[in-house]
DNA sequence: CCGGGAAATGAAACTTGTTCTAATCTGCTT
DNA sequence: AAGCAGATTAGAACAAGTTTCATTTCCCGG
C-alpha cells in the first residue's frame, strides 16, 4: 500500500495525472490490478491520499516555523506563499493532486472537505499569528466567526488560483499574487498593488 | 452542430457529466463519432460550448434587467444570487458544465479564461451599478483596479463554491451564503451575520 | 448531366479506468 | 501434517473517450 502510493506519486512526478496509469501503477509497485482495488476506490483516490500526507508535511513545517512577522495581512501573505512554493516544487505531481480533487464524485467529495478543514486550521493560525494546533481533533474550531470566514474566503481564492494555474492558465507567482490581492482586500491593505 | 449540442445538452440534464455519452451524443443528434469530433476536440468542449452559450443567456438577462438596487455589497450578492439560481435550476446540467471547467487540458483553459473575462465585466457592472456593455470587445477594461480586483476575487470564490456544490458537498444556498460573506468581507458590510 | 473533392458515415480499433473470475498462495488452527 | 479462510495474482472482460479508415453521400462548377 506503502509501494502503491510511492509509485503513484512517482509516476505523477513525472507525466502528471495522465502518466499515473494504473496498470503501471500495479506493475511498479509489484501489485496486482485488483489488489490496487482493494486499497483505493479509484485512481483519484491515490492521489487524494497523497496530498493527505503532503498536507501533514505542511502541519509539521508550520507548526516548527510558524509564519510569525508582521501584519495579518503580511502572514497570509506568507502562508500561502510557502504554500504554493510547496506544490509547485514538483509541478506536475501537484498538477495530478489538483486535478483529483476536482473529480467530483461524491465518495472523494467528504474526504476533500475533510482536507479543507485541516488547511483552514492552518490558515487561521496564520491570520492569528499562533502556531496551529496539529495534533488536535479537527472539529476543534479555533477563531473567531470572523476570523474563520477570512480563512475560508482565502482559501477558496487560492483554490480557484491553483486550478487555473494546474491548468496552465498561468505561472506560480500569479497564484501568490491573486491570493495577497484577495488578502490586501480583505485585511485593509493600503498598497494592494 | 447545434443538434449536437443540443443533444449533449438534452443527455446533461437527465443525468449529468456522465450521462453524456459521446456514442449517445452522436445518435441522439443522427450524427457519426467521426462528424462530433470534427466539430469539438472532446467531450469538455462540447459542454463548455453550451456554457459559452448559458453566459450570453446571463448576459442578455444581465443587461435586461441590471442590479441597481442598494448598496454594492447589496448589488453583488444579488448578481450572484442570480447566476447560483440560474444554475441550480438545471443541476445535473450545471454540474456537467462546472465539471467540464476542471478538466485542466491546456486546450479548454484558453476558452475558460475567456470565459471568465465574460462573467468579470459583469461582475464589475454589477459592482458599479451600471448595466455591463455586453457589445463592447472583451478587453475593454471597466473599472478601476480596485474594482477589478474585487470582481475577480469574488469571482474566485463563487468558483470555488460552485465546484463545492458540484460535488454534492453544499446546497444551493450555501453557493450564495460563501459569496455572500466574501462580499461582505470585502465591501465592510457590519453583519456579516 | 458529369466528375471531383469535401464532408459525413459506419464500423472497427485503441486506450485506460474499472470490474470480474478462477487459480494460487499464505498463515493459522486443529 | 491437513485443511481452511482470506488475501493476492494473472489475466480476461467491460465501458466509454478517442482515433482511424475505407466507403458513401452531397454539392457544385463546367
Amino acid at each position: 500500500m506503502r509501494r502503491i502510493v510511492d509509485a503513484a506519486v512517482d509516476l505523477a512526478e513525472k507525466g502528471g495525472f495522465e502518466a499515473v496509469r494504473l496498470r503501471d501503477v500495479a506493475e511498479q509497485s509489484d501489485v496486482a490490478l485488483g489488489t490496487l482495488y482493494k486499497y483505493f476506490r479509484s485512481k483519484e483516490d491515490i492521489l487524494l491520499f497523497a496530498l493527505n500526507e503532503e498536507i501533514e508535511r505542511l502541519e509539521h513545517a508550520m507548526a516548527a516555523r510558524p509564519v510569525a512577522a508582521g501584519s495579518a495581512y503580511e502572514r497570509i501573505s506568507d502562508f500561502f506563499r510557502r504554500g504554493t512554493r510547496a506544490l509547485a516544487r514538483r509541478p506536475q505531481f501537484a498538477r495530478a493532486m489538483i486535478r483529483s480533487m476536482t473529480a467530483g464524485d461524491a465518495d472523494t467529495a467528504l474526504k476533500i472537505a475533510a482536507l479543507q478543514l485541516r488547511i483552514a486550521r492552518l490558515v487561521t493560525a496564520a491570520l492569528r499569528g499562533t502556531a496551529p494546533e496539529i495534533t488536535a481533533p479537527l472539529d476543534t474550531s479555533i477563531g473567531t466567526e470572523r476570523e474563520q470566514a477570512i480563512a475560508f474566503t482565502i482559501m477558496q481564492v487560492w483554490f480557484s488560483s491553483l486550478v487555473g494555474w494546474a491548468a496552465g492558465l498561468h505561472a506560480e507567482r500569479v497564484v501568490s499574487d491573486q491570493v495577497r490581492t484577495a488578502a490586501g482586500l480583505i485585511l485593509h491593505r493600503p498598497d494592494t498593488k
